[in-house]
DNA sequence: CTGAAAGCGCTAACAG
DNA sequence: CTGTTAGCGCTTTCAG
């Protein structure tokens, strides 16, 4: 339930204030004695006000209250100090991390920030194709974790609209993700330094694998690991999990319940290692002493259960993508960066050497 | 992770259909041969057209892919179509539900949805004495388990913004809450009728206690189902977890830790219970067998752990207010409703009769 | 460096 | 029932 979770014991409230009224431009022309349009380049901050000018009519905003009305100077300039953030679901630890890393940039840019769930290709394609009316609500969006095909990507490039994309990286836009395949292969790895073998690996289908694919490059991470030591990863040990606790229950009791089945297990979220750990607890295993587990994430109960995992530092996604946005919407045309985050392996008590 | 949880094996995707420009309603009226005035009154299905023009204007508007600039008639209308909804924190199990209630039903209502956190009181007072700004981004906001004294209510009232409260009831707002009193009966009833006797409670400082109070009513609720055997909430027994998990485990380790621990302990939250369930399993307590626990939400991670728990239809929280808000910005006054949402026992298997 | 004036695209009286 | 005419409040040429 959490409500109270930042609640920091703050100072005492400044006896709310009352609410003071905004005025217009107009107002603030008059009560400087200059011109309206001379108001709105002053507060711009455009050039060509003089210093003293630019004084008197700040001062005079300031004591009126004036902020300019954003739906009059959205329509006047086309800009909405508006992002959208387009996620497939905002429920989920993932995906409300993210979130909160962006809001925490827009708030303190100024922009506001609008959620958009699409939790289905069909509608992440309308999101795209409605692009044109989406531009009128906002002046950028951030895709995360949705698989824009080629041709999607080449048209949202053609608009006014700033973009940027979390998870998938493309060369139009800039990005954030984190090398998957080096998730895969951390995790992995310690398993392998521990003296695991046969290492099965909850994942999930990718929907459109020809664009983008976490799942699967973190399980190429893993082969490769495997590779490197000369073993192999069995495809049979690879299970859906659908990124889910329920799903990871039910993969790991798939897994355990094999007559061969494998001394550790790789999920490839942390909420699916839970489901997991439920699992094994229920199969009567002992973890890590008949199986091993790993996560993804570094979720707020893994250090409580302690799980190990490969942490990601998910609301700085978020943030950096925001702020990329905002640098763009600002006019620094910087190179379209991706910003790769790093992760980390996070060893704790779910993983040990296999028994024999 | 998570990133697919909701990604249902959708029917192919509509090959992209190419981006469509928007047009103006200028345009529009040219091409139905009529004027501006009536092209917005038909599309907005007032009365005094005659239908034969709508059936024209209609048709063209349809053609013309023409949809209103949403500036242009937030400026003309001072009505944004916009929502806001604040809350502490975004990340977290509860407030994300909540958000997600209230993004589905604002989505499918044609308005956007603007998330703001307020952390701390302060910001919260920063909230309410901007409200003549917001009331220019939005049309309505939702404050979720936010503390609103009776003068920032009464501010709040006067303004022309609508107002929905997750929470808090008050006597100025539509409102969602749970029978807080009655989820901690729930609980305790439970409890006792296992034959517990001394039980702890996991709770949390109750920020304005004056206003509104969660864990007070709840607590109320134990003392209530104690007081109706005659028995008595040992102050001592309750403790604050902070609604995170890892306070959680702290207040579990300290009550169990204590020379007489309780039988059964009562978290607020589950995710606070998640925590106590591994401060037992870490002091090599057995749950049930030597403490039995029960939660509060319903988490996706509570059945899977099995835990006792009392389900709260949070997402519908969300909605819920939602829906008021769009009701009320339709038009129709509807009367200040107070909705209660139901909240019940989900008995699992952390909890059993207490040793001896 | 500053002001006047023309929009941005839509809605809302007010006539007719 | 429909068209004309003002705005909504700001930005942005264009003169000066």
């Amino acid at each position: 339930m959490n409500y109270r979770d930042a609640v920091t014991p703050t100072t005492k409230a400044p006896a709310s204030s009352p609410i003071v009224e905004r005025s217009t431009i107009e107002q603030v022309a008059t009560a400087a004695g200059v011109s309206v349009a001379t108001v709105s380049r002053a507060l711009r901050g455009l050039p060509n006000v003089a210093a003293s000018t630019r004084t008197k009519v700040e001062r005079a905003a300031r004591e009126l209250n004036y902020r300019a009305n954003p739906a009059a100077a959205r329509l006047a300039t086309g800009r909405s100090h508006t992002i959208a953030i387009v996620v497939p679901l905002i429920n989920s630890w993932y995906f409300s991390n993210v979130v909160a890393g962006a809001e925490a940039v827009c708030t303190e840019e100024g922009y506001d920030l609008l959620v958009l769930t699409a939790p289905n290709a069909e509608l992440r394609h309308e999101v795209v194709a409605t692009a044109a009316e989406l531009e009128r609500h906002t002046d950028g969006m951030i895709f995360v974790e949705v698989a824009l095909p080629p041709r999607e990507l080449e048209q949202l490039g053609r608009r006014r609209l700033a973009v940027a994309t979390i998870g998938q990286q493309t060369d139009t836009f800039p990005s954030v993700h984190v090398d998957n395949v080096r998730v895969g292969s951390l995790a992995a790895q310690h398993l392998l330094d521990l003296g695991h073998r046969r290492i099965g690996v909850i994942g999930a289908q990718a929907e459109e694998p020809s664009f983008f694919d976490v799942p699967g490059q973190r399980i190429a991470g893993v082969g490769l690991a495997l590779g490197q030591i000369g073993g192999d990863l069995e495809p049979a040990l690879v299970v859906d999990g659908q990124f889910t606790i329920e799903g990871g229950y039910e993969a790991a009791s798939r897994l355990l319940s094999r007559p061969d089945p494998p001394s550790a297990i790789f999920a490839l979220s942390d909420e699916m290692a839970f489901g997991a750990l439920a699992a094994a607890r229920d199969m009567g295993l002992n973890v890590p002493g008949d199986v091993s587990v790993v996560g993804v994430d570094d979720h707020e109960l893994s250090s409580v259960v302690g799980l190990t995992t490969v942490r990601q530092h998910v609301a700085e996604h978020g943030a950096v993508a925001a702020r990329a946005l905002v640098r763009r919407l600002r006019g620094q045309r910087t190179a379209p960066g991706h910003h790769v985050s790093t992760a980390e392996l996070v060893v704790r008590s779910t993983t040990g050497p296999p028994k024999l």
